[in-house]
RNA sequence: GCCGCGGUGGUGGAAUGGUAUACACAAGGGACUUAAAAUCCCUCGUCGAAAGGCUUGCGGGUUCGAGUCCCGCCCGCGGCACCA
């Protein structure tokens, strides 16, 4: 038995003292980065389970060196956390005394294994001169609008009054008092990792990850394609045609040749009404006129409007009205007044001819034309309505309204007297318009099921639930909402749980078919995936299916299966009109082309993923460097618009009176030189508007308005917050309208790089949003073409938008999408700390606990919340929250390359030197998590061009747990822990370190042995007492020993087979112990090897054998080829696959040879009994196959 | 339920489609010793006295040859889970 103590302590601190195992930054070695997870020092000390990566990739590390290469091999601590805080709050210690304290056993513990870590680079995450940067990097997902306040919901102990973490309400469950914890609703920090989702997933391909690591990876983004797809809101007609003479009328139902969202056909005589005359003054006119009054002034254009909506320029600000019109065939643009009647006429009469009715006169309808020079025209005189006699009774054909009337379950309306029903005709009419822009929105993977479709299902918390609820459901659904939210999680997502829900009264129109389809809100239906509401397909979805058997839902059928209901999988579509025939991804193809066509719908990816929740209302956290200051919040920011050539006239008006609803002063100058282009005299008149910008304000620019806008900003020299180019036309038109015209610079390049220029750096413009049109070629600034964008963050920091369905004159949708992005950028009063005031440290506090209302313990020290705001130097509060302990982990690989850096979080030039990481090993269990949370941060520092890769693990691997010797997880209370200490102690850190890999296979679980330790132990004994072996010769067995190990050892290390690679070793130890002898030679080179697994032992026998250095600073042994393989070798012989013979021959015969040999043999003969082989399969120095 | 991984002696495990059970543990026997520890040697899948047969969860298939590849099951582990 060697003395392990003193060989051990001898040499880690000779390592030490050589400074054998610093990186060197720049070294012209190829360079090599290997990374460990960093462990969080607990109070209880190392456990076995955390060495085994640490040694696994200390021999890979070891071995690299020796192969010359330079290696950066680190080690930190990730020590905020809530075992400390919670240590903290039982014993009221400062958690920063606890960490320190942890740390040092943790680092004698680790320094006590021989791992070959670069100790000059140690980081610790709690450390302010690593916090800072952490907080300084969370200040860049601010700035750029990717960190944002939302309310999220936390798990919530009602009898402790605080919020858990997710791991200490496991099972739903509060870990402190076992009492059940509530979900509640708090405003959080969020960051916005999923605008990098599909990134997330499309880099995969870049790196090389395990491939269970990756599919987790994917799977867990969960990307799904498919349709989003629009239907209607109507409400139930009952509302409207309230009964009360209690006799009925049949309503007359037909989808009009598919048209879009529907035709209402009602029959208001059937009903017993008298059709509605509309005469000047009437309500329908009255209507028109008022809506069209309200644009008067604001637009040089004729406006257009009826009782539903408003047209200005073609634009229709009411889709249902566009509909109508396309429907009948009307451009308003084109056709004078009394054509528009004379179309509308036309329509109806048709219709009435295609049901074998006859024209009646009849004014259904009103329009007025209201011109810029207050003229009026009332166009609504004399339209023929239409009386249709069908089989079901005679129907009075109206207007086509976006809407179809149905009475649940039958085809059935309630007759109501004349003044009722036209009461409640005018509010139906009116209410059109409200509901033209209510429209639920689903995603399905499925669209091919649409005719499928029997009924929508929205979750409870679907901000639609208020507003589509009937009044006669209002009291249940209330009742239904208010006992979701009491549901625990596990309750809620218990799939095998009987499906609950209610009607909401209202109803949905099946765009693909006119169909009325009731909407019902349930809880099966998840509020953050899609858009948390669902299109049930009952006869083809499991959950879908239950619920409808539930409640009674009808199921149909639409693609053929196996005769199981519900049939899930893919078939053949049925009863499906146009896609019948077709097999499911033909359908779905179809189906999607069908809805983009109709403007129905739209091809559709979501994901699972979800953004990253930051905050914590704890005290052992980097705490969030924001104030809010309620003066800014207030301060009106200005919104300047910069026209194109013309004027977009009433789109102004629109912009305008959103945006001052919003609280913006919104400026609107009009150019002299419109139609007349002169550039400089542009920028002249618009001197003045950009001077009055501060750094909140907003500037907009329309198409080339944009580039003058551009243009402006940069004479002006002005920080602004957001620039917003509004189809800017990039492609063409990039270099600006007037180099093109000048033909001076008419390439995209170049083009290119001027706008770069100003949306970049000197106006430090995070935030370009780029609306485009619908054709238009959108360039990033990277001069690639940037594919379909649609809400994309691009590298500069763009946001492009794509506009469906617009032309370049942008149409109301635009307005409203612009609407959007201005207000995203509006102030929140959220303002960040300069980066001199970081890093911002922790205040010492005297409680740990979380206050009684759940805020953080910094919530209860007034000298930390009250601070002025580094903006406007008015009073302003601090954010409490601290963030969670992903934050710090997410960047640490990126702190080891430059440790002490007080300047920058890391230098770019020793970034760009030893980026990426090249092999990253760590726990299955955060292959989630911590993965994406730090790829998603390197990837947005690369997009700010702080880090050079996209990517920042090239490669990662992972390693199993180790499990207690009773099979059982390792854990303190179950007494099971086995503490590498006191292997260290009594054995030795060679023993150690070996048996962990000896073990088992690196990457899978495998259970702590205390013989398997003895076991090891006697084998570096044994290498200890090789020294007596030593002579002058060696048997020839054991120089081919020698070179066979080192080949398979050094084939093994390379593929990560630690467990073989001691089991080489022992064998060739084995080897010469049983042969006798071993030349120094051949010992040298066994230590060389053997240095990387146990290297104490080594070097203690190096020293011995008086060789030069040290054993960790030669070069990994070479082997020759020629000696791994034996100078004979036993041939086999097979007879039909069955062993036959053996047959001691010398390596290297040839083919032919072998196969003489083979059939030579007396046993082969034997079995052959004379008959001829069929085939004979020789493969050299191994066998010979026979059949007969 | 879905996805991934695995199932080989008493145990941990080894095996680019090519001699299944390397290496180690445990067990048994022996040497050394007054004895013990340590060390060293031998045996060690299974049936059989042997020759030889059988054997990698089960059943098929491909192949001269299958632990390994393919199909269908069974079991275990890990992850995800009402994701439409």
């Amino acid at each position: 038995m060697y003395n392990h103590g003193e060989i051990d302590k001898k040499w880690q601190d000779k390592w030490l003292a050589e400074g054998v195992f610093k990186a060197e930054d720049f070294s012209e070695k190829p360079k090599k980065y290997l990374l460990v997870e960093f462990p969080f020092p607990s109070g209880a000390g190392l456990h076995v389970g955390h060495p085994r990566s640490y040694v696994a990739l200390d021999v890979l590390a070891r071995k690299l060196r020796m192969q010359g290469n330079n290696v950066l091999y680190p080690m930190g601590w990730d020590a905020f956390g809530l075992p400390t805080e919670n240590y903290a709050i039982k014993t009221g210690r400062p958690p920063a005394e606890v960490t320190a304290e942890n740390i040092a056993t943790f680092k004698a513990q680790i320094q006590s294994l021989g791992l070959s870590f670069d100790w000059s680079r140690e980081v610790n995450s709690t450390d302010p001169g690593y916090y800072k940067w952490t907080q300084w990097q969370f200040l860049q997902f601010f700035k750029a609008g990717l960190a944002y306040k939302a309310k999220s919901v936390i798990n919530w102990c009602p009898k402790d009054k605080i919020g858990l973490a997710n791991e200490e309400a496991q099972g739903g469950i509060c870990e402190r008092c076992g009492g059940p914890v509530e979900k509640r609703e708090k405003e959080q920090w969020m960051i916005g990792i999923t605008k990098y989702a599909d990134r997330l997933i499309t880099d995969l391909e870049t790196v090389n990850y395990l491939p269970k690591i990756q599919k987790q990876q994917e799977e867990w983004i969960g990307k799904s394609e498919g349709a989003e797809i629009e239907f209607s809101v109507v409400q139930n007609p009952q509302i409207l045609f309230a009964s009360t003479n209690g006799g009925k009328a049949k309503l007359f139902r037909e989808s009009f040749d598919k048209i879009n969202s529907g035709i209402a056909v009602v029959a208001p005589s059937d009903l017993g009404i008298t059709p509605i005359e509309v005469e000047e003054g009437s309500d329908l006119m009255e209507n028109a006129e008022k809506k069209a009054r309200a644009y008067f002034g604001k637009t040089d254009l004729p406006i257009l409007a009826n009782d539903a909506g408003v047209e200005i320029e073609g634009e229709n600000l009411d889709p249902a009205f566009a509909r109508r019109n396309a429907l009948v065939g009307i451009d308003e643009k084109t056709l004078s007044p009394e054509e528009i009647a004379q179309r509308v006429t036309e329509f109806y009469s048709a219709l009435a001819k295609k049901y074998g009715g006859t024209a009646r006169t009849a004014i259904h309808t009103a329009f007025v034309l209201l011109f810029p020079d207050g003229r009026i025209e009332r166009v609504s005189s004399t339209i023929k309505g239409v009386l249709v006699e069908t089989p079901e009774g005679e129907l009075d054909v109206r207007m086509p309204l976006n809407n179809l009337f149905k009475v649940d379950g039958s085809d059935d309306v309630v007759a109501v007297d004349g003044a009722k029903v036209h009461a409640a005709w005018t509010a139906m009419n009116n209410s059109i318009a409200d509901f033209c822009g209510k429209k639920i929105r689903v995603f399905t993977t499925r669209p091919d099921t649409l005719f499928g479709v029997t009924y929508i299902t929205l979750a409870p918390e679907h901000d639609f639930v208020k507003e589509i609820v009937s009044p006669s459901q209002r009291s249940e659904v209330e009742k239904y909402v208010a006992t979701v939210a009491r549901k625990t999680e596990i309750e809620r997502t218990d799939a095998t749980r009987e499906k609950t829900g209610v009607f909401t009264g209202a109803f949905a129109v099946n765009p693909v078919n006119a169909e009325r389809v009731p909407i019902w809100i349930s809880d099966y239906v998840l509020a953050g995936y899609g858009t948390g509401a669902v299109m049930a397909v009952p006869a083809h979805d499991e959950r879908d299916f239950e619920f409808a058997k539930k409640f009674g839902l009808e199921m149909r059928l639409v693609v053929a299966g196996d005769d199981v209901v519900p049939f899930t999988e893919e078939g053949i579509a049925v009863n499906s009109e146009f896609l019948n025939g077709l097999t499911t991804a033909e359908a779905k193809q179809k189906m999607i082309s069908w809805l983009e066509e109709q403007k129905a719908g739209a091809r559709k990816i979501t994901y699972k993923l979800r953004d990253w929740v930051f905050s914590r209302q704890r005290y052992w956290g980097e705490p969030i460097p924001l104030v809010h200051c309620d003066h800014c919040a207030a301060k009106k920011q200005k919104v300047l618009f910069v026209h194109a050539f013309g004027s977009t006239g009433s789109k102004d008006a629109i912009m305008r009176a959103q945006l001052e609803a919003l609280g913006f002063e919104v400026l609107m100058p009009r150019m002299s030189t419109v139609n007349e282009p002169d550039f400089e005299k542009w920028m002249e008149e618009l001197a003045p508007y950009f001077e009055q910008l501060g750094e909140d304000d907003i500037v907009i620019g329309h198409s080339l308005g944009g580039h003058a806008a551009a243009s402006a900003l940069l004479r002006a020299n002005k920080k602004i917050k957001a620039l917003l180019l509004m189809a800017p036309s990039l492609g063409e038109f990039a270099s600006g309208y007037w180099e093109v015209r000048k033909q001076e610079n008419p390439t995209h390049t170049a083009a290119i790089d001027k706008l770069s220029a100003f949306i970049a750096r000197p106006v430090d413009l995070q935030k370009v949003s780029v609306l485009a049109d619908a054709k238009e070629v959108v360039w990033s600034d990277d001069d690639t073409r940037v594919p379909e964008p649609t809400h994309e963050l691009y590298p500069t920091g763009w946001y492009i938008n794509r506009v469906t369905g617009q032309n370049h004159f942008y149409g109301t949708a635009g307005v409203k999408i612009f609407v959007e992005m201005i207000t995203k950028y509006k102030n929140t009063g959220w303002v960040s700390l300069p980066d001199s005031a970081l890093p911002l440290t922790l205040p010492p506090v005297e409680k740990y606990e979380p206050t009684d209302n759940g805020e953080s313990p910094l919530a209860s020290i007034p000298e930390f919340v009250n601070t002025t705001c580094p903006r406007c130097g008015g009073a302003a509060t601090r954010e409490t929250d601290t963030m969670p302990n992903w934050a710090g982990s997410s960047w640490y690989f990126l702190r080891y390359i430059d440790a002490h850096n007080d300047k920058e979080f890391a230098a770019a030039d020793k970034l760009k030197y030893w980026m990426p990481v090249d092999l990253y090993n760590g726990g299955m269990e955060h292959t989630t998590l911590h993965l994406l949370y730090s790829r998603f941060w390197n990837k947005f520092m690369f997009d700010l061009g702080f880090v050079p890769t996209v990517e920042p693990y090239a490669r990662r691997v992972s390693h199993g747990l180790i499990m207690a010797s009773d099979g059982n997880k390792m854990s303190k209370s179950k007494g099971n822990v086995v503490n590498p200490d006191e292997i260290v102690r009594e054995q030795g850190a060679d023993t150690l370190r070996a048996y962990e890999l000896f073990i088992g296979p690196f990457a899978e679980p495998a259970p702590w042995s205390e013989n398997g330790v003895a076991g090891v132990k006697r084998f570096l004994d044994r290498v200890m007492r090789l020294p007596e072996k030593v002579a002058a010769a060696e048997s020839e067995e054991v120089t081919r020993g020698l070179h066979k190990m080192l080949a398979r050892v050094t084939e093994d290390l390379d593929r990560m087979s630690f467990n073989t690679v001691v089991a080489q070793y022992m064998t060739f130890v084995n080897t010469v112990y049983g042969a006798g002898a071993i030349t120094k030679d051949s010992l040298q080179i066994f230590l060389r090897a053997l240095n990387v697994v146990a290297p104490h032992v080594s070097e203690e026998l190096w020293a011995q054998l008086g060789g030069p250095g040290l054993v960790c600073q030669q070069s990994w042994p070479q082997f020759t080829h020629s000696l791994t393989l034996d100078e004979n070798f036993e041939l086999v012989v097979q007879v039909n696959g069955k062993v036959r013979d053996r047959i001691q021959t010398p390596s290297g015969l040839s083919e032919d040879e072998l196969k003489k040999l083979a059939l030579a043999s007396l046993k082969v003969q034997e079995w052959l009994q004379g008959k001829e082989p069929q085939k004979i399969v020789v493969i050299k120095n191994k066998l010979v196959s026979i059949a007969i």
